[in-house]
RNA sequence: GGGUGGUUAGCUCAGCUGGUAGAGCGUCGCCUUUACACGGCGAAUGUCGGGGGUUCGAGCCCCUCACCACCCA
């Protein structure tokens, strides 16, 4: 082996051996428990970010832990198509050829985003493969593949003929830049500076103006009517009269309603049911009209006053502001901060915006003919999963946000006016009647319309997420009955952020209830969602994104302000991204390899919501993949060509008994932690045993075994080497896939271990009939021995290769079973020249002195020791020991404790007081005998 | 306004059903000791956000306040 760990000579090769021999694929055994993960579609064209990183990381080390548990696992990959995402993609490539998709037509549209898919589709897998992710690609999926597009067409129609699908307008969020709707997840209000303005309005009766506030003045053109709250002293009275509308001279009532805010801006709102959420619903309680003053790129339209006409709103915004001031029926303008809707994708200003679009029913009890409706059918089923524990979240809290926002959900808009997607599988005759079917002969037939009856398709595409909610099932063969259908759903667990419960898990609960009859997955475990080192959001916008690649292969300084500045929406960005990137990068990012970067992904997984991510964090995860290398490093040198007990007789020491124990404790560990969702605790146990224990300890007591031992110890010592470091790879696997499989490869067989990989061993299980009460209790003596002559080295300024004589006094006949047995590991672990028992202390020389319990551990100090460093050393511990028996002796001292408290804490308090106690003697006796010198 | 999460060592975070406050990184000494300097050995460091309560005992349970973050309106 080299003797460094190089992660990048280890990882191509073993991915693509993986891949080629089929380990990924579910094992055929039927007998098996069926696991499976849904992988989240990511977008088809986009590439790797942190978010998928740290989520692939999560899924693959659950994937690979069942696969190793014997279960018959699939994790179903596939990507999504992205709808609006991708079609932005195109036109923007189109646009850089002078064209509009419009130019080109539909399908020859189409047909270029069908090239885009082929050209830039396989990036994203790619580079899951160089995360090691170990999905069955051969079942690989796409949203818009036949078989999936089959499902959103069966899906379609059929709630359509159960009456939970519906056209009608309805107030949506438009885009005017993508000239489509889009759902609330497609866009991100922001606080942003903007002003308030107060706007008079005249009573129609000449008796005087009410002062209506708003932030979007020109949306007063559709204004039909102001609202105040009936409990309002100062309005009250008005409630039932009209005001003239200014500029437009409509006549429109003055309204009660208790959703006006008193206390808010003037108190009086003015109510524009066609361009503003609250006041669309105000209106329909109040029977108002609706006027739509936009067009659909935003420009005023011709249901306004003349002037205004073709105006954008923002420039029509200028244009009434001033011309209600020249009227004087403008009042203040104050400087307000308000949310301001953006679509995600444009960062457009979305409008409200009255359309016709087609919904999903997820609110009506029953529908007019008796049949049940979306509440009753697909809201409240989904609802009651997870209220009666179908569907568990992980952390359990996320149900209540799940719950927030089914009960008071919308109807779901899943038309978009793009050509992306799947086109929504509706005729319309010459009539504008629409016919619903899975293709247009069936409409024909189930319609019974002639053959000469002209129909046309609708021309818009559904909602993305439409297609992702069925993603359980669709990618498993249904409408088929599939036997992977039957085998794998319901799936065991959904890995998702947060940010998605609602857009996502809360509509695959939905369409599984609905359409399978039973929930999609088990379970739900939420991760949170990594930031930058500061805690910032990674955007590429704020140029503080980092590439999980990068971080694997490592990147110089320019490449890297090269990749974070290329391509910003706002270039004026770029010399500040290039300053932060300098500061906090200064020699670009080194290679750490796949499995230190999983590792650091793994160990923070805690059940944070924030997940700062440190590179400093991956630099010592990298560290540690070379501390395991080194061990096994240490452990072939000891072990190849050489008998390690596969056969015959051994004898086990001390050392290995107590390593052996640990180890089945963290077998258990480890599979709690798993089998809790909690990696970081299970990262934490695996880095703690192998440095802590395996490396610091058992590796340092095997080489005087190995040096000195018979031939049986020797033996013994490499059976354990290699058993418990093949055993410690198969833990540490489903995390980091790599290294451990290099390793493995070597130790397994000096193990006794065959396999073509690691991957399909099984997944180590402890065995508590191992675990030796005595050994664990014995190492402890040896090391607080071992401890107590470092300390008094470190504290005496002696050399840590110098030899030293110890004494011991005061030994009890259980220490003096362990100076025998153990002295060659003393002698070794802490450079010890000779170990001398003294049965009178009396007789001892001056020395320096460190307890294990009893007993005194002592150095003698001529030629060696400085005395003032020594009653110094003392008074330290000394002082130390005083504060715990002041502690100990309190709590004992007050008989609520002793009365009321269990006594084996009681029990406990008191041990612990004595052996204070009795320190603290020898201790000072020490201090006193040494001041005497 | 409603809701959720958070506040523990210089930094980032663990702390399971209340019973001796922990880790990594960083800091400070000593050391190229034959697996590892991507290392070894040793050390320092806490009013567990404030206040109150329950309890023999509270970082953990209850109440309250403050601040931060996010979600919904």
């Amino acid at each position: 082996m080299e003797k460094t760990y190089d992660p990048k000579a280890i990882e191509a090769r073993w991915y693509a051996e993986w891949e080629r021999a089929h380990h990924f694929a579910p094992k055929a055994d039927p007998k098996a428990p069926a696991y499976c993960i849904m992988l989240p579609p990511p977008n088809v064209t986009g590439s790797l970010h942190m978010g998928h990183a740290f989520q692939d990381t999560i899924m693959d080390a659950l994937t690979r832990y069942h696969r190793m548990r014997g279960d018959r696992t699939l994790w179903q990959p596939g990507t999504d198509h992205a709808g609006i995402a991708t079609q932005m993609v195109v036109e923007r490539r189109l646009a850089a050829q002078g064209q509009s998709r419009h130019d080109i037509g539909r399908e020859a549209f189409i047909d270029k985003v069908w090239a885009w898919k082929e050209e830039s589709g396989g990036t994203i897998t790619r580079q899951m493969r160089r995360l090691g992710a170990s999905p069955d690609w051969s079942r690989e999926r796409f949203t818009m593949d036949e078989g999936l597009s089959d499902a959103v067409r069966e899906t379609f129609v059929r709630l359509f003929d159960d009456g939970l699908i519906y056209r009608g307008k309805r107030l949506v969020n438009w885009d005017p830049v993508l000239h489509t709707a889009v759902s609330d997840l497609e866009v991100i209000s922001e606080e942003e500076q903007g002003s308030m303005w107060h706007l008079l309005y005249p009573l129609t009766d000449g008796s005087g103006f009410l002062t209506v506030a708003t932030t979007r003045p020109e949306t007063m053109l559709g204004d039909t009517a102001v609202a105040v709250n009936p409990n309002d002293e100062r309005y009250r009275h008005l409630i039932g009269k009209t005001v003239t509308l200014p500029l437009v001279g409509r006549e429109i009532p003055i309204i009660g309603d208790d959703y006006v805010d008193m206390a808010f801006g003037t108190g009086c709102v003015k109510i524009t049911p066609a361009h503003d959420f609250n006041d669309y619903a105000i209106g329909q309680r109040h029977d108002l009209p609706m006027i739509c003053v936009l067009t659909k790129d935003a420009r005023i339209n011709d249901e306004s006053p003349e002037k205004y006409r073709g105006l954008d709103r923002f420039e029509a915004r200028d244009v009434i502001i001033h011309d209600l001031k020249e009227l004087e029926f403008l009042g203040e303008i104050k400087p307000h901060k308000l949310m301001v809707p953006r679509g995600d994708r444009t960062g457009a200003v979305i409008e409200p915006m009255l359309t016709d679009q087609w919904f999903v029913d997820l609110t009506r009890e029953v529908q007019p003919d008796g049949r049940p409706g979306g509440k009753t059918a697909i809201t409240e089923p989904a609802l009651a999963c997870v209220h009666d524990g179908r569907v568990k979240f992980v952390p359990s809290n996320w149900e209540n946000t799940y719950f927030q926002w089914l009960n008071n959900i919308q109807d779901w808009c899943i038309s978009r006016q793009i050509w992306w997607g799947h086109r929504i599988p509706a005729w319309y005759d010459g009539d504008g009647k629409v016919y619903v079917a899975r293709d247009e002969a069936e409409a024909r037939g189930k319609y019974d319309l002639p053959a000469d009856l002209a129909l046309s398709q609708d021309v818009d595409v559904l909602d993305t997420w439409f297609s992702s909610a069925l993603w359980p099932f669709s990618t498993l063969g249904w409408p088929v009955k599939t036997p992977e259908l039957a085998t794998f759903y319901p799936t065991s667990v959904l890995v998702t952020g947060f940010d998605i419960i609602f857009f996502w898990v809360a509509r695959m609960v939905m369409m599984g209830n609905y359409f399978m009859g039973e929930v999609p997955f088990r379970e739900v475990y939420v991760h949170g969602l990594v930031r930058d080192a500061q805690g910032q959001k990674m955007s590429k916008s704020k140029g503080n994104v980092l590439d999980p690649i990068d971080l694997i292969d490592g990147i110089d300084l320019e490449s890297l302000i090269a990749k974070r500045t290329s391509g910003l929406m706002q270039p004026q960005m770029a010399k500040k991204i290039e300053k932060d990137t300098r500061k906090e990068f200064p020699d670009g990012i080194p290679a750490f390899g796949t499995d230190a970067m999983r590792f650091t992904f793994a160990a923070l997984a805690s059940n944070g919501r924030d997940i700062r991510f440190d590179l400093q964090r991956v630099e010592g995860y990298r560290n540690f993949c070379n501390k395991l290398w080194n061990a096994s490093r240490f452990v072939l040198m000891q072990c190849e060509g050489q008998d390690t007990g596969l056969t015959g007789e051994v004898a086990l020491t001390l050392a290995d008994r107590w390593i052996i124990s640990r180890l089945q404790q963290l077998e258990g560990e480890v599979i709690r932690h798993f089998d809790a969702y909690r990696f970081d605790l299970a990262a934490q146990e695996l880095y703690e045993f192998t440095w802590n224990e395996y490396c610091d300890w058992y590796l340092e007591l095997t080489k005087p075994a190995i040096k000195t031992g018979d031939e049986q110890t020797q033996r013994g010592a490499r059976r354990t080497l290699v058993r418990v470091l093949e055993t410690l790879l198969r833990l540490m696997h489903p995390i980091m896939p790599y290294i451990t499989e290099e390793i493995w490869q070597r130790v397994a067989p000096l193990a006794g271990k065959q396999g073509q990989t690691i991957m399909l061993q099984p997944f180590p299980q402890p065995d508590a009939s191992r675990i030796d009460e005595g050994a664990l209790a014995d190492i402890e003596w040896l090391k607080t021995f071992t401890l107590g002559v470092r300390k008094i080295r470190a504290d005496m300024d002696i050399a840590p290769g110098k030899p030293l004589p110890v004494l011991v006094a005061n030994a009890s006949a259980d220490d003096r079973r362990l100076l025998d047995a153990n002295g060659a590991f003393l002698t070794s672990l802490a450079r010890i020249e000779a170990i001398e028992v003294l049965d009178d202390e009396a007789s001892a020389p001056e020395s320096a002195v460190a307890l294990v319990g009893e007993m005194k551990v002592m150095i003698p100090l001529a030629g060696l020791i400085d005395k003032d460093a020594e009653l110094a050393r003392l008074a330290r511990e000394i002082a130390r020991l005083q504060g715990e028996l002041a502690k100990a002796a309190a709590k004992l001292g007050n008989p609520a404790f002793t009365d009321k408290a269990p006594p084996a804490v009681v029990d406990q308090e008191r041990k612990r007081e004595g052996e204070f106690a009795a320190a603290l003697e020898q201790l000072k006796a020490q201090h006193e005998k040494i001041s005497r010198l």
